[in-house]
DNA sequence: AACACCCCCTGTCGGC
DNA sequence: TGCCGACAGGGGGTGT
């Protein structure tokens, strides 16, 4: 589920028990999530300490003590958990138990934090932290969206030759990082335009007006979900991490054959499916 | 360069 | 109840 806002999320509720705190031991229960891990991963982390966590993109990086820096990723089904010690559960909880639970990372702390993964499609790798172009994964990723930089200006020359719909060039990593196939949908229905409609038919001067409409959509539901997911932290250790993602309020994504909800509309969410993902829209009032 | 597809993997849900 | 297909929030790789 985890797009920038969860990964966000996931990144504040987990630095208390990351940083500054020495791993002293780490569990790698199978060979490969999405890849390979990488060489003696377990005991590269071991006796490591993570400098502080931070998010790029849908990505999670712990840079360490060591000179290297884990490089970690949700995939669509991957979510973190943390067993913290306690008077009442530590240790002796069912933390890192399960079927899926293919990474358990043990602190100094005596906290412990599982990654599990039933897809598998998430990510961990460890790279050089000196490595002028940090991970080849993070090398071509765009912007990120709530940071100077990202704005109409820089929209209009990312989407001025392009022909892709607007639903797929939004969700292309390498145009603006974070966004997932939900905030995208949200994000248009929020700026009132069509996924359907050409980039590049936004990538001119004229349309500066919408661009800026699109730039402060996106930044406007995403502040909104970090700000959503924000309120959960606070059960993260005892919950499992990143639950209630789907209690969000979501005006178009699952909403196909509801009315608009847009002040005035009296259009009905469509679902269509662009490059094989479903796409939630109002074609009234998105145009 | 810019697409359209295909794949990875497991769980869940709706229809029959 | 059981079976089966469709679908799920990600993204890299290949082929046109």
């Amino acid at each position: 589920m985890p797009e920038l806002p969860e990964v966000e999320t996931v990144c504040v509720g987990l630095a208390p028990y990351f940083d500054g705190v020495r791993i002293t031991q780490v569990e790698q229960r199978r060979a490969n999530l999405r890849w390979p891990f990488p060489q003696n991963f377990p005991a590269r982390l071991r006796g490591a300490s993570v400098t502080r966590l931070s998010r790029r993109g849908k990505y999670i990086l712990a840079p360490l003590d060591t000179g290297e820096t884990l490089l970690m990723h949700l995939g669509m089904s991957g979510k973190f958990t943390v067993a913290a010690p306690g008077p009442g559960a530590s240790g002796h909880n069912s933390a890192g138990t399960g079927p899926h639970d293919h990474v358990v990372f043990h602190f100094a702390s005596g906290a412990r934090v599982t990654f599990t993964d039933p897809r598998r499609f998430g990510l961990m790798d460890l790279f050089d932290s000196s490595a002028p172009a940090g991970h080849r994964l993070l090398a071509n990723l765009g912007p990120e969206p709530l940071e100077a930089g990202f704005d109409a200006a820089y929209l209009a020359q990312a989407f001025s030759t392009r022909k892709m719909p607007l639903k797929s060039i939004l969700l292309d990593q390498r145009v603006v990082a974070g966004l997932g196939n939900i905030y995208v949908c949200e994000v248009l229905h929020l700026a009132q335009l069509s996924p359907l409609r050409q980039a590049q038919t936004l990538g001119t001067k004229r349309q500066a007006k919408r661009l800026g409409r699109l730039v402060e959509a996106i930044q406007t539901v995403l502040r909104r979900a970090i700000a959503a997911g924000g309120s959960t932290i606070r059960d993260f250790a005892t919950a499992e991490g990143g639950q209630g993602y789907f209690q969000h309020n979501f005006a178009v994504y699952g909403h196909g054959g509801e009315p608009c909800e847009r002040q005035g509309c009296k259009g009905t969410i469509s679902r269509i499916v662009q490059s094989g993902r479903s796409t939630f829209f109002c074609p009234a009032c998105q145009t």
